[in-house]
DNA sequence: TATGAATGAGTCTTCATTCAT
DNA sequence: AATGAATGAAGACTCATTCAT
């Protein structure tokens, strides 16, 4: 799609089209969503979508791109003033969980990037992303004697799916707080690898 | 689908189909693979598919439910003359990724199930089947000072989730043997809740 | 079809597959009844139905003929030993009451007949005789001074269409005793032709 | 079908639609006619067909509700100024005959709906209604000497019939005028029901 | 910017009929 | 006579996308 400047009242039609179709995806799919279901939500015509997307494909990619990166924000957020490595991957997981609880409908847009060819790049890299950026902490924690002596990428896909897991089920679980789901993850994660 | 009963003819035709339409939704997705797909890859006609399975829909569950036996039973049948809890929890993960690594292209298949709501059951029985399982062998453990005195459930979701990602990851990446994941998972899991 | 010559078992089976396509059609339609459907009610192969019959249009065309030919020799039986022709009228009415009472799943074969090409012919016989044999009897009855001197042919019409319609209310009302319906019916037909 | 606003070109293309719906039901019947041909009949998508109808079958009850609808209009219009009730009858009758052959296409949709439940309700509605109607009138006539005193209902079903009928008849014979057909249907109906 | 309307390829599914055994 | 299996054309319906206004 060739870029288009967005007026203010456009910029917020925008965000209108992403809203409703976020949570349709996440009620639906994205394949149970048809683009006539989006605006209807809206109350406007079909032409309105295909002025801000090129496609119900592009939507779906700069959904999740602009996911991947806030969570990656808020990752960075919350380690910003922490030197402790361990204290960084801690707050990194708390961050994580409390991101996707307050964007749970987002979590489910992933499922379908999962398979499609179009959508695993941009669920991969952030994915990847993830991973690096613990495998980063892990290393300068073991250079910090503060975390044993492991394959450190190992460690971070180990500590990637606790958290992407606990989250999972507990947002589908519904019935525990995310203060209580992020302390587990973080035990879960930490206590095995942590220099006692 | 009212039970039909098949000749042995009849049973390999059936699974032809299913073999086909693992391979085919393993590549492409539930929803990017037609009816017509799969028969197409037998040279069939579309009817064989309906004598076959009421619907593209029963299709995907059946391979679900199947997909959820076999796991099992290769886990029961991996941890049967096992006593010490602990090994029970190691031999089922060893289990779980060779089977996985074994049948990989069913993995994707609960990439789908996870949004549909006609799928979702089939998947949540699968889960919490294994769950149950292995917060049982954590119980066991922890009575026999074994494992660290924690939650068993939520031990079992970290377990679960960790696995789970591991053989996500890597078998994708395609090179990592499966002894080597499964090392790692394994030592994931247990080095933190492990009784020194 | 080339005429078969059957077996009485065979003789058997073929009416046990008109008793259940007649019941069938009658609950579900013409087109709404598959072969399967009749065959799955015996329980036996389709290729049995294809022996008996060499389509579906064939046995509705079969089923159309019976009915018109057993509702015909309900009506000779009945008039048979009675001279005057206003009672063979009336005789005939109810006779054609009891009938459809007798065999009211045959009724709603006759709605489809109307439409399609092929069924339409064995309906307007069956009508056209109905018509035509009650028009013989107004003729004498006029010539016997018993009925009004009105053109015989619109009576007839007359008349098939309030029978027809006396038919199709009550037995879809079912709260009626066939006798009523006959009563009314020779009432409304008789009364206004019959010379005081 | 959610009620949608149509701009009077879209006002226009339902009419085609259901005019070709008519002219191909009449002539090829409900199952005998696909959406295929009922848009292929105006060179138009099959997507036009599904923006202005639901399914078919909506089609049909659209169909027969407005050709309910449309035939008591044209009753009501009839006898509006006529305070007889046995002249209301007669008109009555008149305006049907004249409606029915305006709209003889309209006829044999009434045909399918005998049997298929989605149908029925349409059909009975306004078969009711049509008894309905009559029967007031004949009671007012009892209540006036002018008609004999049976039971109104009956009557009313005799008269439905023969009207009914005669239409059926001679719409197919297509050699009678509808006028002489009318008169008919008067003669006979009321003929035998009159108070001399 | 926005709308109602249109497109048409593609989807799942049905079913009368045939056939090998 | 009978069966399970197969055929494949045909049908209803969907939906991403386009377009005239």
């Amino acid at each position: 799609m060739t870029e288009r400047r967005l007026t203010p009242r456009g910029q917020q039609r925008r965000e209108q089209l992403t809203a409703a179709a976020t949570r349709l995806f996440a009620k639906n799919g994205y394949h149970g969503t048809s683009v006539a279901d989006i605006v209807d939500e809206l109350g406007v015509g079909k032409g309105v979508f295909y002025w801000y997307f090129a496609s119900k494909e592009e939507l779906l990619v700069a959904l999740l791109h602009e996911t991947t990166l806030g969570l990656r924000r808020a990752q960075a957020q919350a380690i910003a003033e922490e030197p402790s490595p361990l204290r960084r991957i801690e707050l990194g997981i708390r961050a994580s969980v409390a991101y996707w609880w307050a964007n749970r409908d987002r979590y489910t847009l992933f499922s379908f990037a999962a398979i499609d060819e179009a959508f695993r790049p941009a669920l991969v890299i952030g994915r990847q992303t993830a991973i690096d950026d613990t495998a980063a902490h892990l290393k300068a924690g073991i250079v910090a004697g503060q975390v044993k002596d492991l394959d450190p990428l190992f460690l971070a896909y180990g500590i990637y799916g606790v958290v992407t897991q606990f989250i999972a089920v507990f947002l589908a679980a519904q019935d525990a707080s995310p203060h209580e789901v992020a302390d587990a993850a973080v035990a879960f994660c930490l206590d095995g690898i942590r220099v006692d």
